[in-house]
DNA sequence: CAGAATATCTAATCTATGTTAGATATTCTG
DNA sequence: CAGAATATCTAACATAGATTAGATATTCTG
C-alpha cells in the first residue's frame, strides 16, 4: 500500500518462480511493513543475535559475511533490489553470519511470524518462498567452487559475470555495463584472495580487453571471452525457473 | 510402511525442527516412496539433469559437487543417513550440480510432486523441509569462509569437526570417534586443496596429538584444540533450531 | 590368494598469491 | 574547498601450498 511499487518488484520476483493467483497476490500486498533507510556499511543483522524480523531490499545494495577467528572477513553474498535479505536467518532463530549495507539502502522488515503465516495459508506463495532461499543455496554453492577451484582471474571474471547477470535479469541494469558498489577490499573478501591481488588482476582484465572500469563503474566489453574466462554457466542462478525467462534463452 | 525404521529417522529429523501432529506424522509416514540400494561411487543426480524426484538417505554416505572447466572437483557437502538429499535440486527443476554416493547406500526416492502435496497440505512438515534447506544454505556458508579464508590446518580441522558433530547428533558415532568414507583425495576436492597437501596435514594433525588416525577411522584425541584449531563454532549447524539437543548444550 | 588397481605417503622443486610498505588518487566532511 | 580519510595502485620480496614423480601400503577382484 504506501510503497507499492517495491512490493510489485517482490511479487515480480515470486512470481517469475511460481503462478500467483490473485489471492496469493493480494496477501503479498497485505504484508506488514515496516519502512526504514539504513546509511551505507551500517549492520542490518549480527551474528549470534536472534533474527525475528525478515528485512526486503527495496534499493541499494547489501552483502553477507562472516568473520573467521583471526579477523580475515569472508563475504558469502551479494544483494540487490527485490530480494529478501533474510530468509536464511530468520527462519532459523539465530543469525549465524552479518548482513551489511553496501550502499545507502530503503528496506521493509516483516515480522517472521507474518512470513511463516504466509507461508501456511497461501501455499504457492510459501513456495516460492522456498524456492528463493534454494537459489541463494545454488548461489553458495557456486562460490564453494569459485574460491575452493579457480585461480585468481576466473574467479574475479566469475564475479563480474555473476553480477551482469543477476542485475539484468532483475531489471536493473543492461548491455553489461554496471555500477559495482564495492571497494577492491570487498571484491577481496568476495573471492577470497587480498586486495593489492584484486587490483593486480583487474588490471589484467582490462589489459586482455574484457573490461572496461571508470571507478566504480564497470563495461564488460568481451562478454564472451570473460564469461570463458570465469569458467561461468548461467545454470546455477536458476533464472529460467518457472518459465524461461527471455534473458536466459539469448545467451 | 516398508521401512518404518529408515522413515523414523527422517522423521525425527523434521520433529527437531518443527513440532509436529498425528496428522503430519501420518503424512510424512504415507509418503510414496521407492526403495533402492546404490553401489559406491555411483551417481544419484547428474548436473544438468531433470531433478524430479528427491532421494532420502537411509544408510550411507553421498556428497554433492561440481567439476570446473578445466577438470578440477569441488565437494559441496557431506551426507549422512536421515537427510534428504536432494531437496536442493529438485524444487528448481534442473540439477545444477552431481550428488554421489560415497559408500553403497540405501535409499527412497520420492516424487517431487508428492513432496509438494506434502508441503502444502500439511504446512507444519512444510516448514520443517524448508528449514532443512536452509541448514544445508548454513553449511554451504560455512563452507566458503573454510575454503575462502582459512589456512590448510584450520580448513582439515574444520572438517573433521564438523562431521564430527553432525554424526553425533544423528546418533551415528559418539565420543569424536567415527569412520570417515574419504579418501585424502576427496578430503582434498572438500577443502580446495591438493591430496598431497592433505596427507601432510593429517600428518601434522596426527603429530601434534590433536587426532588419531588409522585407515579410515578417526579418533578426535583433543576436541577443544582441534576445535580452536578449525576456528570451529557450531552455530552453523543450528543443532538446536526447535528447542536445544542434549548435544548442544553439553558443549 | 596373487596380481592389479587404488590409496597413502614422501621429497624436491616451483609458483600463484600473499605481505609489506609506500606513492598517488579519490571521496568525504566540516 | 582544504584537510582528512579512504581507496587505488605499484614494486620487491616471501611463503603456503601446488606440482611432479615415485616408493610403499592397502584393497579389490577373479
Amino acid at each position: 500500500m504506501t510503497h507499492p511499487v517495491g512490493l510489485e518488484r517482490v511479487l515480480r520476483r515470486l512470481e517469475s518462480r511460481v503462478e500467483l493467483d490473485a489471492e496469493d497476490r493480494a496477501a503479498v500486498l497485505a504484508l506488514p511493513l515496516t519502512f526504514r533507510t539504513i546509511e551505507p556499511a551500517a549492520y542490518i543483522v549480527r551474528e549470534g543475535e536472534a533474527a525475528d524480523i525478515c528485512v526486503i531490499l527495496f534499493s541499494g545494495f547489501a552483502y553477507r559475511h562472516k568473520v573467521t577467528g583471526d579477523g580475515e572477513r569472508q563475504i558469502m553474498s551479494i544483494h540487490m533490489p527485490g530480494e529478501f535479505l533474510d530468509l536464511q536467518n530468520c527462519l532459523l532463530g539465530i543469525a549465524d553470519h552479518n548482513v551489511q549495507t553496501l550502499t545507502r539502502c530503503e528496506i521493509a522488515t516483516v515480522p517472521v511470524a507474518a512470513l511463516r503465516a504466509l507461508a501456511e495459508t497461501r501455499p504457492k506463495v510459501g513456495r516460492a518462498m522456498w524456492i528463493d532461499t534454494l537459489i541463494d543455496a545454488a548461489i553458495f554453492r557456486e562460490w564453494i567452487v569459485n574460491v575452493g577451484r579457480r585461480d585468481s582471474i576466473s574467479r574475479i571474471s566469475h564475479l563480474l559475470c555473476e553480477i551482469a547477470l543477476r542485475l539484468e535479469a532483475a531489471g536493473l541494469a543492461e548491455d553489461r555495463v554496471y555500477e559495482l558498489p564495492m571497494t577492491q577490499e570487498q571484491l577481496a573478501d568476495c573471492t577470497g584472495l587480498t586486495p593489492v591481488h584484486v587490483n593486480r588482476v583487474l588490471k589484467e582484465l582490462g589489459r586482455q580487453g574484457l573490461i572496461d572500469r571508470d571507478k566504480r563503474s564497470v563495461r564488460i566489453v568481451d562478454w564472451n571471452r570473460l564469461q570463458h574466462v570465469g569458467d561461468f554457466n548461467t545454470r546455477y542462478l536458476h533464472l529460467e525457473v518457472g518459465g524461461p525467462t527471455n534473458l536466459q534463452s539469448a545467451r
